[in-house]
DNA sequence: CGTCGTCTTGATCTTTCTCAACCTGTGTGG
DNA sequence: CCACACAGGTTGAGAAAGATCAAGACGACG
């Protein structure tokens, strides 16, 4: 299927839209005490939007925590697996690289796709931290990642129904009041399960429905019961 | 696209193959200290093949622990959503229903897919356990949840390569020695992403190309580096 | 031995992937 | 300040893959 070619490059650059800046409240600090002045195991560090957090495969001698931003996955497990799609993505208040915790390497690739703030800290400081601090620190950790497992819809294939209905049913979900996240296409388009210009035709077969607005990289939902309608109904109408 | 009709029935009965009939470690038994006589939250319980052990939405009052067997992961997400295909198997040494331990309800349907053996807690005990037992409880739990999350492969789409491609993947990663796992074609098709039509003719193919034997329902892999090639090949041969 | 359900096979139609050209905003250098 | 290159995104036409619908084979089980 010659997809080799089509590798991940760099990701456009977005600003996060919507959210507002203030931060998350940090729970690990939290449980480390740093209200107390106890030291947390963890740093502030930024990233740029495409900024390479971890790779898949190599050391795993850091663990992240998002606290502002958006951070994609990607899994190639093998050769040219993935192609370069992302699988899942990461919002503020949860871990990166978590398995650092129990095994020796990264097993996702993780890019930054918004300006990224989080928390780093080195593998074996936050092993020590949990031992140290008992139960209280493993607990918001094991929190933390049975979140993400629960957020982690799956990715959807060509048997959960047709493109579009797919994209309507991401943008009932993710929207927040009118707006989409603001996600590169290619992102959008490997979480969903489908190729990007794929994508882009789903997103014209909304725009031509009257039930979305694409302005610049934006999308405005303007009729959500169509919107809905589009993510229920099994083929949409299109004339 | 009319597939509502395509629900979730009662899944074929199948023997588990290979795995040898001796059970998993239990590491939470451990952890709890069951071999100094202390008491274990969780307690012993068997499905037969085909059982339900959580539903999705309803109240998450268990936790549960495999020992032996496989379990199916389903998630409708409202209203027709995954059709009822599963999207991720949970293996021996990992918890089902762990979103117990930080909200209401589940997220998943589980299904037995072979028959199981498993490790059940009450959701409130379990947590008691955890912070009364301090650190190595917690880490314990910490730790398979996390595994549970590494594990969790996500269900390759049509963008990640043809269906006989995406078949030899998955038997090139499952496979114990010759054996392939022996899934009901529904769940297997589920995971890959693909109708249960169109698995049935990938594994033709690869009959046909000489790389497997399909007896009964068991899988067998007669010509490994013909499917290695197979699933790195772009395009399967086929005249 | 007959019924049931899974699995397979076949024919057909739809979707979406592919390949290619084009558009558009952004950034760069003259 | 503008021409230009570039990357992300869109659009179009064609081909191929997979979904769908339907029927039959096979084994399991009563």
């Amino acid at each position: 299927m010659g997809r080799s070619r089509r590798r991940r490059g760099s990701l456009p650059v977005v600003q996060e839209v919507g959210a507002a800046p203030d931060e998350v409240r940090c729970v690990i600090g939290q449980a480390a005490g740093c209200a107390e002045g106890r030291r947390c195991p963890f740093a502030p560090r930024s990233y740029a939007a495409g900024a390479v957090l971890c790779d898949e495969g190599s050391a795993a001698e850091h663990v992240w925590y998002v606290r502002h931003g958006t951070v994609a996955l990607f899994r190639e497990a093998g050769e040219d697996r993935g192609q370069g799609l992302p699988w899942v993505l990461r919002k503020p208040g949860s871990l990166i690289g978590e398995e650092a915790l129990v095994q020796e390497e990264f097993t996702d690739t993780a890019v930054a796709v918004t300006a990224s703030a989080t928390c780093v800290g080195r593998r074996d400081d936050v092993r020590a931290w949990v031992a140290r601090e008992g139960s209280q620190a493993a607990c918001v950790v094991m929190g933390l990642v049975i979140r993400a497992r629960i957020d982690t819809v799956p990715r959807p294939s060509t048997t959960d129904g047709s493109a579009p209905r797919r994209v309507a049913r991401w943008l009932v979900d993710e929207s927040r009041g009118e707006y989409a996240p603001l996600l590169p296409r290619r992102v959008l388009a490997g979480i969903l399960g489908m190729m990007p210009e794929t994508l882009s035709r789903a997103l014209g077969a909304l725009v031509r429905a009257g039930t979305i607005v694409l302005a610049r990289r934006e999308v405005r939902i303007v009729d959500p019961a169509a919107l809905l309608a589009a993510a229920e109904r099994a083929t949409p109408p299109e004339p």
